[in-house]
DNA sequence: ATATTTTAAGACAAAATTGTCTTAATTCAG
DNA sequence: CTGAATTAAGACAATTTTGTCTTAAAATAT
């Protein structure tokens, strides 16, 4: 799989949050039902995107978690970033440290070109570029059908 | 990281075999020396490549593995394919089965194209394309810088 | 034939990832 | 102020990946 699991869920999450009011806190708990994935499991993922101040968490009732920004002004990447970290948009295939244009492995040239092409997709594609994609359209974000987006 | 350890194992190795004569087989100790990788860690990784039928080996004195067919006829697919499985270059970033042309997920669209790239990059560099590359240029195909390629 | 070298196979251990649970801290409603 | 709802934090368990070790089987050389 080309991220974690946690950072698939972090990013569906993340997606659904940019297709409803960013007034508003959800809840956790109601995230976890609409998106089926285990309460604490996500709540400890939407931390990592708290920490990294992509997300606004709040105690309580009324408590939750919103984008800390407009959804247009996340990127995908940051997302990815926060929880699988910058390496599948900087890091050399055959996982050599300091494998660069300096000094290059085999399949550095080969794959520049590709990572520079993920890097740039994720660069330029927003949380609400997704939800509105997927609100529209409605698709579905998990892998049952059951989801919905109202 | 892009591709498991284990997968990135296995592409040094055979961009490495795919350096040497096609006729002697080397044996797995050799291999596991020169790319500095534990040797029944290789091993297991290579039978998995010997099952995939990219690679035969030959037991006792004189034995070992070697590639099955020209380094030029082997992708770097086929290696990736039969470590990691088909994933990478076919499945949908949120991991929803059956998420495709008909039924997609909203990163569908943005993220097809990218994979494609993925999946033509691999398809169409073979494993002597590598070793040809890193032969001739002296690369390293391993962290530290012992490695040498004669 | 026998001993040596080497891969094959699989049990086992360690580490990382994924998932669950409990307790504490904070916020809101009455 | 008190109680209920909710996130924060971290201990713990399960699973997967990574790595090690042992024994068996096969091929070579003498």
């Amino acid at each position: 799989m080309i991220f974690s699991k946690s950072c698939v869920y972090g990013l569906r999450a993340s997606i659904y949050l940019a297709s409803i009011s960013r007034e508003k806190y959800m809840s956790i708990k109601g995230l976890s039902d609409k998106l089926d994935i285990s309460f604490h499991f996500l709540t400890k993922i939407l931390q990592e995107l708290t920490a990294a101040d992509l997300l606004e968490s709040m105690k309580g009732p009324k408590g939750g978690v919103r984008l800390s920004r407009r959804g247009s002004d996340i990127t995908l990447k940051e997302v990815v970033e926060a929880i699988d970290g910058p390496a599948i948009f900087t890091e050399c295939v055959l996982g050599l440290p300091g494998c660069g244009h300096e000094k290059p492995c085999p399949m550095h040239d080969m794959w520049e070109g590709t990572r520079d092409k993920i890097n740039d997709v994720f660069t330029t594609t927003s949380l609400q570029d997704m939800s509105k994609e997927g609100k529209e359209k409605d698709l579905r974000i998990t892998p049952d059908g059951k989801f919905i987006w109202s």
